[in-house]
DNA sequence: TGCAACGTACGATTTTTGTCGTACCTTTGC
DNA sequence: GCAAAGGTACGACAAAAATCGTACGTTGCA
């Protein structure tokens, strides 16, 4: 009945708007517009009710967002992965901007910002995993 | 005389196609908008010439280029730096997307990508030296 | 000397993204 | 019952980004 959001291979990469969404979403679980709306102008935005309506309502078009109708108030939900969507887009970060070697982001990111201890141990942990993982 | 591109502390991101040609010409040096042109279309892009030409043109007006016009053939040059600009974009990528902590990101790129052991080596060689950095 | 090749300038348009106003439906309290 | 509160649908618009056609100027060389 709709052919638009029957490809769940699509490759749609989530806007700048729509990934403040998808944030909540992934968050807070499925939401009432009204909820998102909320959120968004909480953090940061000052966007209308209805441009959030429109905004989900589109996202659920290509595929982005799951809508239950059951109730008159609608319920959305994230239709994609936190962890693939994020994935994919840094995949493609990385590819552009570093020619796909995560050692140059990394030398970026350790680089030029000041990076917690905390956060230089979690790494190295991290990558102990790895090694024995990988052993 | 000119009052649009005297600002050093331009803000400006750069959009992908901007983004494409500052790779180019942090690559390559000063180049020509032929050049450019070639070099984006054999990498992937199918783009005419004046539209390359154009963007190029508007980069200069936002302070992202510089033009060197004593000879016909214009040369045209990246007016930012391209670690300040990874930096920023690196920047501001790990904040949206991963609250600001870079070993998520680490997590994220070391998980779901088969990272080879070159680069692994690399990343805890980085982590030695910001160790003994900051000893 | 004149024409073909190559260059820039620039207006116009298309595409994509984002925002909002208004119409209209549904529920609920009185 | 019915009005007000709160919900969705949807067309229209605005802004940003990207693309391209065409006009026109310069150079080199047959």
């Amino acid at each position: 009945m709709n052919d638009l959001n029957d490809n769940p291979e699509k490759k749609t990469e989530p806007t700048k708007a729509e990934l403040d969404i998808l944030q909540v979403l992934w968050e807070d679980g499925p939401s009432t517009v009204r909820a998102v709306n909320e959120r968004l102008n909480a953090q940061k935005k000052a966007v209308q009710y209805t441009s959030t309506l429109k905004q989900m309502q589109l996202m659920v078009e290509k595929g982005l967002l799951l809508r239950d109708e059951s109730s008159m108030k609608h319920v959305y939900s994230a239709a994609i992965g936190e962890q693939p969507t994020k994935s994919a887009l840094l995949d493609r970060f990385v590819d552009t901007m570093y020619k796909g070697s995560p050692s140059s982001l990394m030398m970026q990111l350790l680089g030029n910002k000041n990076t917690s201890k905390a956060e230089l141990d979690a790494i190295r942990n991290l990558l102990d995993q790895m090694d024995s993982d990988k052993a």
